[in-house]
DNA sequence: ACATCTTATGCAATCTTGTTGCGTTTGTTC
DNA sequence: GAACAAACGCAACAAGATTGCATAAGATGT
């Protein structure tokens, strides 16, 4: 865990930051890891992996605390975890609106997604008797911004 | 081998199935292998994994042998290829009405996938700029029909 | 500020899914 | 039936994720 000099952890007045104000009213611990990989998600224009995470962190946190901070996060319903064509988790932090309907976009070349937040979701595919919905999730398949132009990068985590 | 008689090859009397000719028509080689898993795509009603596949085959098929047989079968766009939440693939055949707009039903108990056919699919989400759709994928989340009754059944695999 | 109790963490080992290399077998063609 | 390429089986490997357990750190009461 980070070096956190006494002020760097108490005293800063600017800013208890989102993170640990989200955090804190799960009722929960509030540990340097649970806010240092929501701080990481929040900052992030778009899902990211375990591996992003773990490498975007400041101080070094263990492999598995990040796993295990991610999925205490998707249990409380702050992150989001997708799977994607690599067989590799994605999180993104879940706003509200996101709740029910969600849009993701998701890479063909690279496998990064994004969210996509204006969905004209109004859609409601007819399940077989006995079925019941939770939810309609839809994914856009494509290239993004940096795979549509150029050779592909090929990045995948 | 030449042209085999019935009971020479397999136990099945169904004569030249479907699957059989299905194979031939790509103009790749008919063996066993794929000839058994994709007979048990089409007889099954839903997506199916790995496990599932290697353990429906009637004689001992290998491990590999089957990723390998559903690797080509996706390449060959006979079958369609599904990650889920689970981190699993499943795997349907691939009609050609579900070519381009398909929709996924995945039980979030037991992540079963099943296929949902009457998709109103005319929904075309706006991506950022620079990004190209190359198509939409729909998912409902939801109960089975097994898990939504009594205790879950948590079968995931 | 300190003791205490609980929960989260770090580390190592393990599991699961899927892939690769390579020698052998099997379809297909002639 | 011979010859050749494509599949197969086996073993080893790889990557992502999970589990068990001892230790550390947050929270709470005094």
């Amino acid at each position: 865990m980070r070096a956190a000099t006494p002020e760097s952890r108490r005293s800063s007045p600017a800013a208890v930051s989102a993170a640990e104000e989200l955090i804190r009213a799960t009722g929960a611990r509030v540990t340097q890891g649970r806010i240092l990989v929501l701080e990481v998600l929040q900052a992030a224009g778009r899902a990211l992996t375990h591996h992003e995470i773990e490498a975007a962190v400041t101080g070094p946190l263990d492999r598995v605390t990040v796993y295990r901070v991610l999925d205490w996060l998707t249990r409380q319903q702050i992150a989001h975890k997708i799977p994607g064509d690599d067989r590799v988790w994605r999180f993104t932090i879940a706003g509200q609106k996101q709740a029910h309907h969600h849009a993701h976009f998701q890479c063909t070349d690279c496998s990064q997604v994004i969210c996509l937040d204006d969905v004209p979701t109004t859609l409601r595919p007819r399940l077989p008797a006995g079925y019941r919905s939770a939810g309609v999730e839809v994914t856009v398949k494509g290239q993004c911004k940096a795979c549509v132009r150029p050779a592909p990068r090929r990045v995948r985590r």
